[in-house]
This record gives structure tokens, C-alpha cells and sequence, in this order.
DNA sequence: AGTATCTTGTTATTCTTTTAACAATGCAAA
DNA sequence: TTTGCATTGTTAAAAGAATAACAAGATACT
């Protein structure tokens, strides 16, 4: 796997790979030391050949008797999709979801630490949640150069989004994971990822609609990201 | 618009219609009556071409001087993507997530009703946050039947995730909204839509690495769903 | 009137992602 | 040995989505 080859590995791959890694960790738990691709397919709820085609594009072989060695295989998508020496994130915005964020991603995975939340709420400013420090929002450029934080969790509210993405890569931040239903724009070198959950919410009370009213539909959609 | 058509509009095109209509409203509420392509383009953080793309696959015509009406282009939407008598929603699983979402969607969006929240903590159980009433799980059929709820939205931990979600689609909900980390399956006639947090930060986290790793990089990337 | 400009609507093209097809391999059993 | 079977790895095709290209219309200006 030299960069080149990587680079061209498609968004939806390194999504997968993510999920992959948590799904073989979970056999390896129980024992399991080798898999083939339609048992991935099957937990994964996705077709075999789907699996082969993202393992092929990372290189990795697997046995044609014995399928895919786990450990090996963890170890790889690992090499692929990790720092080596992990990153830092920061949350900003402790409302409720930020909170909700903060207490889920918290101690989730190796390699990503949860370092930091900031908010505006001086009840908040100086305590801990989930061992994650609450600071207010003028020590952002301090705390991310001073922990070398590299992800901006966005969950402020709406009006406070576009200022707060801004402060937060002027500060040094690289990436950004954008929860609130404003749409961004970030300067070069620097990741946007957004989720718009009133978007998903609203696209399945949609399709619900959708199938409801016609039986001839094509109806399962397990549509993801 | 007749239903033909309107099966054949991509699913992002739905994502985006959702988007649109909230742009539009609060542009609309600043006095505004007409709009152009690129003027939602520029919101949007997207190109005018897809804007327009999208306006012709749901059959809107602009004033070529002028631009789009805004208050009609949302009826549009609304007729579009809205259920005529609204849609009930239900959340499973009132931990940190579930209540962050019953508390951000609640009387978001009008037509999209929050009625019921299920759990197994005998602390939430008779309670009522933001407004929704939390039940037992034992609860769940009766409540959804009752409520006519038709979507659902999963945040429960990852060990009860495949059960509630069986629960919920025997108690006649028709749409899953599945925010853990847990691949699920649906039958014919149920929708499912999944977003997987932990894969968007560990997806975040590698093109953080790979911008990081080299300038040549096409940077800007605003993936989204 | 004629020309320039800006916009929409739509077709064509390119790009991305998924799915299908199938050769090659290794083991087991006949 | 040979046949059959289940698997991987890869190429080819199809489907889905974004982008480009451009004709046509409307207005303003000369």
C-alpha cells in the first residue's frame, strides 16, 4: 500500500473499512480467527463480492480455503485508515448532542481522543464531562495549538455554526464533522464531512410515504451515509 | 408530478429538496420572494447546475428574468416530500443520543411529529422530556398502534439494537432511522436509513492524515451523506 | 431593430460506485 | 487421478450521480 494506491481508494471503501475493523474485532472476541467474505457480507448486510472488492483494493489476500486472517486483516485496515500516533478532537458546542457526542465517542476508539469541548455556557466552562475539559470559546486557539487537536466536532447552534467552523480552523483544526443543518465551505487542505440528521429524518419519512403508496416498489433501501 | 416521476428522483435529490426548502425559508422570512439557481448554489455550498437539475427533475419552472418563486418552489417541496396528514415519529432508546434528538428534531419541522419515546429505565419511564412521554418497552406495540407511528429512530445500545429494531417493524413501523453502530436488515415495505458516527469521525480522521501527508492532494472535499 | 448579457432547462459527458461475470486456485471425495 | 465444489481476485458491465455544454428565452442597452 504506497500513498498512491491509497489515495484512490473510494470514500465509501474507507467507510466500509471503519466498519469492517469494528465487525472482525467483535468475532476475533469470540474466537473466530478466520473469515470469508460472505460472512463480513452477511454481518455487514452487504453483498460478498462488495468485501472482495475493497479488500482487493487494499492488497489484502486472503486464503482460498480459510477466507480472510482476522488479526492480520484489523492490523492492516488499521495501517490504512489510522494515525500512528492517533489525533486529538475537539467538540464544539456542549448542547444536547454535543454532550450525546462527547459521552459516545468517548474512549470509542483507540486513536482518537476526545481531548477537549468548548461552549459558551459558563456553568459549563471549567468542569469535566466524560473526563473531556469544557472551556469557553476565546481558549480555542490556545487548546487546539497547545493539544494539537487536528478534529472539530461541530454542534453549536445554527447561528454560531459558520463563526465557530471558522475560529476552529484558523486555530489549526484540519477536519471537520459538521452536525449542524448549516452547509459549509472550508479552505484548502482541510476535510468537510456534514450530516444533516433533520435531512435524514425528513428522506425517510419520504420514502415512507413512497412505499405506502405503491406496492410494485423496489422497497428495501439500505441506503447509508 | 405525477408518481412516476417522482420514483425515478434520486435519493440525493431528496436529501438536497429537504435542504433547499429550509434555505428557502429562512431567505423568505428576510423579505425575499425570488431566487436564483446560484443564489441557492451559494447557500448550499454546491453548483448552480445542480440546483437547477434538481428543480427540473421535480418539474419546477423558474422566471428566466426573475429566477424561482420561493414561497412556490417550497409548496412544491412540501407536496413533494411531505406526507399530506404529517408523519409520527418514535424514539427508541432515551440515553444521551436519544434524548439529544428527541430534544433537537422536537417541533422541527412541522409535519414530522415526535410522539412517543420508548426505554428500559425505570427513572424515564411516565416521564415526559421535551414534551414526549416515555414508555416501557413492553409498551411498543400498543403505543404505535395507537399512535399510527410509522417511522422510528434507533439509539438504543448496540446489544439491543437488532432486537428493538425487529420490535419496532412487528409494531408497524415503516421507516428505520438506525444511529447505531449495528447494520441492520429490513423487510420488503420498511425503509432504512443508517448513519454510523464513529465511521464519519474515523473517515474524517483519515483524510485528515492524507491531506496532512501530501500537498498535491486535491483538498477540499465536502462530502456529505 | 439589433446586440449583448444573464438566466433557465435539458442533453451529453464524465466520474464514482455497485454489481455481475468468470478465470484461477486449492481441497475433498470419488 | 479426476471430478466437483466453494472460495478468492479481477475484469467487465451497469447503475447512479455530478459536471459540462449549450440552446433558447427575456430583458436592457445601443
Amino acid at each position: 500500500m504506497n500513498k498512491e494506491s491509497i489515495k484512490q481508494i473510494p470514500h465509501k471503501t474507507i467507510e466500509r473499512l471503519s466498519q469492517y475493523r469494528r465487525a472482525l474485532l467483535l468475532v476475533s472476541a469470540k474466537g473466530k480467527t478466520h473469515i470469508f467474505s460472505h460472512e463480513i457480507a452477511e454481518i455487514q448486510h452487504i453483498t460478498a463480492v462488495q468485501v472482495r472488492r475493497d479488500l482487493m483494493l487494499i492488497g489484502y489476500s486472503g486464503d482460498l480455503r480459510k477466507g480472510y486472517k482476522i488479526q492480520a486483516l484489523v492490523e492492516l485496515i488499521g495501517q490504512i485508515i489510522d494515525s500512528p500516533s492517533g489525533q486529538k478532537v475537539a467538540v464544539f458546542g456542549l448542547g444536547n448532542l454535543g454532550m450525546a457526542l462527547t459521552h459516545y465517542l468517548s474512549g470509542r476508539r483507540e486513536n482518537l481522543y476526545i481531548v477537549a469541548a468548548f461552549d459558551v455556557d459558563e456553568h459549563k466552562i471549567g468542569q469535566s464531562f466524560e473526563g473531556v475539559p469544557c472551556y469557553g470559546m476565546e481558549k480555542v486557539k490556545e487548546i487546539v495549538a497547545r493539544e494539537n487537536i487536528t478534529i472539530g466536532i461541530i454542534t453549536v447552534p445554527a447561528e454560531e455554526a459558520k463563526a465557530t467552523k471558522n475560529l476552529a480552523i484558523e486555530a489549526g483544526v484540519k477536519g471537520i464533522l459538521n452536525y449542524t443543518p448549516v452547509p459549509m465551505e472550508v479552505p484548502e487542505g482541510v476535510f468537510l464531512e456534514e450530516y444533516d440528521m433533520i435531512t435524514s429524518l425528513e428522506k425517510v419519512a419520504f420514502y415512507v410515504k413512497e412505499l405506502g403508496s405503491s406496492d410494485l416498489e423496489n422497497t428495501k433501501r439500505t441506503a447509508s451515509k
